[in-house]
RNA sequence: GGACCCGUGGUGCAGCUCGGAGUGCACGCCGGCCUGUCAAGCCGGAGGUCGCGGGUUCAAAUCCCGUCGGGUCCGCCA
């Protein structure tokens, strides 16, 4: 096995060839080699004089053929030719077999070609939708040969590490039960049970669980889960998870394992780079970065400033919570426009600007309330940001939540065209709170699953003050996307159903969704917890990629097509009615 | 459900603000020339429903309305 760049390696050259491209250097001058291959450019210099580059996965390797030959680009051919050194001069240091070239060739036409739709060509940028639409032709390029390689070095690492570490792979259903918790889910209608259904799993959650009910300690597996949700850059209706469970560990023993797999993985594809993965709390993500996901590779951390306006005359400053920033860049007041406005888009009352300038070396700010801010709280606001001249100070004054999440937001859309794509900044989120806000009838809603173990310190607020109760639950972030998360499950029924109660979910209701999951959990569940990340991600920003579409071979558009096979399509009422369905007007949601 | 951006020979763009003949650039394709190129070079040629529909106008790629497709984001994603 040899490896070559943009992580393709090479096995032992069978069938058909002797040799791949980028194999070839001086090192085997005078062999006779048969290489295979597509035709990726020909240069004709006239009569006696034509070059001919073939392309495998590994490179090129330039052939001197008799213009006779009739070849065209993408035809697919072995050649047979013997290794040369170039002559003086003709190097080409790009290339693995730069030095060398196939001369006196017989070249086999194994496939003719039309030409293709598009350039291989890496610098032409090309639209979507043509590269979807010809996939097969997009894979050929450089960066998605590259892009699915590294996802393929990514999962061997990870199965080694899981492997080292002592768990076992199982494979759950792909044909699994509905669960009307969470994301919604894909249906399969059943053809031998008309007007039943299966669904399609959003992840192997609670197959996972009764794994550990039966015994098997240290579970993974790296499974595709399956939301009908809406699509974005980071998701799509099918992903890749390294899904793991173990029984009788703690939330440090998880978070140990996924660390093992992670440095595994960086190892495995950026070994020149060192990763440290520290922890923060929710709660100080949220309060310096307004994000449970935040990117830190910048700076411009939020500032809690109510108390500096707890008396204030600007009434836009009147709030539960006032928070400030300094923005990492400079901005114009045609951009400050912007921003108010997209402030106001994420729901914020506005968005106070103030320009820090200096005037006889004192510090003062310019803003529209400016003369309506007492000196005092000017200088205290300043005190309190580190600002100096010239820079623009950025506040959002609401409810707390509310508040960090829209300066966040904003801060994210300033500082991440400067954030610096070498650094992977992994690290851990824990400390979550156990619900996510209250639904309309004042119940609260689960933050991750109602599996979820509470923190056993807050046990006792479960019923006076729900929404403080923070679970054992965590995530793991790299750049700023979120790239997967855990919990500790409960184990117990006393405790499961004191979480039932509290979401407000009666029994036979609970019996009625989980009531598989529960009968087991009577049958001895050990303690036991999990994790599961998004591979797709992962490999995505290792790749330096800002789409998880560039490291899926055949993914689906925004709205949920497939460009190359035309699916969603439909199909004919026989099959229908075989299934006991028939066509009906949509609903509107 | 909503906001914004994009759609012009096979590909990537410009043209649109301020309406005047499908105008231009680069790549690719076809033909010719060329003995050391490697994004080869030079000469010639073919190739168009300006996404689609409607409107305004003497006249629409250009302005207006609608619609389809692609993208980014909000909602959504336990």
């Amino acid at each position: 096995m040899q490896p070559f760049d943009n992580y393709a390696v090479a096995p032992e050259p069978a069938g058909l060839r002797t040799a791949y491209a980028s194999s070839l250097n001086e090192s085997r001058v005078g062999e006779v080699v048969q290489v295979c291959g597509w035709v990726n450019r020909i240069r004709e210099h006239g009569e006696h004089l034509v070059f001919v580059d073939v392309r495998d996965f590994t490179g090129v390797v330039q052939c001197v053929v008799p213009r006779s030959e009739n070849l065209h680009p993408e035809w697919v051919v072995q050649i047979t030719g013997t290794v040369a050194e170039r002559p003086d001069g003709t190097d080409n240091a790009q290339l693995a077999s730069g030095r060398i070239e196939l001369r006196d060739p017989t070249v086999r036409v194994l496939a003719e070609a039309e030409p293709i739709p598009f350039s291989l060509d890496e610098r032409v940028e090309l639209d979507e939708a043509t590269r979807l639409r010809y996939r097969y032709i997009d894979l050929r390029r450089t960066r998605m040969q590259r892009n699915l390689r590294l996802r393929s070095i990514v999962n061997s690492a990870i199965r080694h590490s899981m492997e080292e570490q002592g768990f076992v792979e199982i494979e759950t259903p792909l044909l699994w039960t509905p669960t009307p918790e969470g994301a919604r889910e894909f249906l399969v209608p059943s053809r031998t049970q008309p007007q039943n259904f299966y669904v399609l799993p959003q992840s192997p959650q609670i197959a996972k669980q009764l794994l550990m009910v039966a015994g098997f300690d240290r579970y993974y597996q790296i499974a595709r889960c399956l939301r009908d949700e809406d699509l974005r850059a980071d998701r799509q209706f099918e992903f890749t998870q390294l899904d793991l469970e173990a029984s009788f560990v703690t939330q440090s023993d998880i978070l140990n394992f996924i660390s093992h797999a992670i440095r595994a993985v960086v190892q495995a594809v950026r070994p020149e780079t060192t990763i440290a993965i520290d922890t923060i709390t929710w709660r100080d993500a949220m309060n310096r970065y307004g994000s449970d996901k935040p990117d830190r590779r910048f700076g411009a951390q939020l500032h809690d400033v109510t108390s500096i306006f707890s008396e204030t005359q600007v009434k836009a400053l009147n709030a539960p919570s006032v928070q400030a920033m300094i923005a990492p860049s400079p901005l114009s007041r045609a951009r400050l426009d912007e921003l108010v406005d997209r402030a106001k888009g994420l729901g914020a009352k506005g968005l106070l600007w103030l320009r820090v300038e200096e005037i006889d070396g004192q510090l003062s700010l310019n803003s529209p309330v400016s003369k309506f801010l007492a000196d005092r709280e000017q200088q205290q606001l300043v005190a309190a940001l580190g600002a100096k001249a010239n820079d623009t100070i950025l506040m959002v004054a609401d409810e707390w939540e509310r508040a960090v999440t829209i300066l966040g937001q904003i801060r994210l859309g300033l500082g991440r065209p400067l954030a610096d794509q070498n650094i992977l900044d992994f690290f851990w989120v824990i400390d979550f709170p156990l619900f996510e806000g209250l639904d309309e009838f004042g119940t609260p809603i689960s933050a991750h699953h109602p599996f979820t173990m509470p923190n056993e310190d807050d046990f006792a607020r479960l019923d006076t003050d729900p929404l403080s109760v923070r679970s054992q639950s965590y995530d793991l972030v790299l750049n700023g996307w979120e790239l997967g998360s855990g919990s500790i499950r409960i184990h117990t029924s006393a405790i499961q159903s004191k979480i039932f109660e509290v979401l407000g979910i009666d029994e036979d209701t609970a019996r009625s969704r989980f009531g598989f999951l529960l009968d087991a959990f009577k049958y001895g569940a050990p303690p036991h917890g999990g994790f599961a990340f998004g591979i797709d991600r992962l490999s995505a920003l290792l790749a330096g990629e800002e789409n998880i579409r560039e490291l899926i071979a055949f993914p689906k558009t925004q709205s949920g097509s497939d460009l190359m096979t035309g699916a969603p399509k439909q199909v004919d009422a026989d099959i229908l009615a075989q299934l006991g369905l028939q066509p009906t007007a949509r609903t509107k949601d």
